[in-house]
DNA sequence: GTTCCTGCAAAAGATTTGCAGTGAC
DNA sequence: GTCACTGCAAATCTTTTGCAGGAAC
């Protein structure tokens, strides 16, 4: 997703949730602002960490409230790379999504799409007559950085 | 992977710990007969109370132990769906894998394989110029007996 | 003023660690 | 006898829940 694309992701989502009749509230603008401005997936904790050196404290349990909630309205995706804590990534409104490649070596989270690849998955779907929402996958090995 | 192949990697877990030079504990015996015994993915916690049911009691930590073990020799694999807990499955020692749909209505897993994926995720890695060990694809939907 | 939003504290659930006793070799 | 393996209890870490005060409308 582009840089622009992610600042208008901010008042997408600010819209949807105007429009779901919720109100403002700040620690919510918080959060949306700081997602907004990222390009990577990031954990709760790792949420709590940002707003708390940006001077804007918001509680855990707030941060997890509003982070379902985003989940919950399409704006954000939840996902696991299997070290036991989920991490949330921007929706793009303009149903772009990528995948995840994570680096054993440095540990680096690296975002792919790839065309054939859904493909691919869209033709398995059909094949087992499964009705797919939404689909996940992360390769793991090491990338070009950490094989030379 | 066949039942036959199944009840063979009880064989070759062994054989690789053996090697290893670790010692031949119970609870570990019992933890890969269990294993070798399920078609499935199963958690932590699913593994302690079957063993339960089997009048077979492991402590908790001893699982955990345990299946970090099989992990670091690559005879089964983490995988995590979204629920907040990790599941632990077999690897096929002739190198088959598959991958899951997970259905939103009933909540079943079912495996899969498909080629087409498994060559488009080859081309991927290739063209990222990353070294690919391991992948994990989940399919959420509904299946199709939930459709109907 | 009503109802949502937020923070705090406590609880819950999963996983890890420390330590002492048991068992394999 | 030594050192790995196991069990138990406690600790840790992530996430959820209950409740009361504060803010949006």
């Amino acid at each position: 997703m582009s840089a622009s694309t992610r600042s208008e992701w901010a008042d997408h989502a600010r819209a949807v949730l105007d429009q779901a009749g919720r109100r403002k509230g700040a620690a919510r603008n918080a959060i949306i602002d700081l997602l907004g401005s990222q390009s990577c997936a990031l954990s709760a904790l790792e949420i709590e960490d940002l707003l708390r050196e940006g001077d804007r404290r918001v509680a855990r349990a707030s941060i997890y409230r509003i982070l379902e909630l985003l989940i919950e309205r399409a704006l954000i995706t939840r996902l696991e790379l299997g070290d036991g804590t989920a991490r949330y990534e921007l929706v793009d409104p303009g149903g772009n999504h990528h995948h995840h490649l994570l680096c054993d070596s440095c540990g680096q989270l690296v975002p792919f799409h790839d065309g054939d690849l859904e493909r691919s998955i869209d033709r398995l779907s059909r094949r087992l007559g499964f009705l797919t929402h939404d689909h996940e996958i992360v390769l793991r090995g090491d990338c070009s950085a950490c094989r030379s």
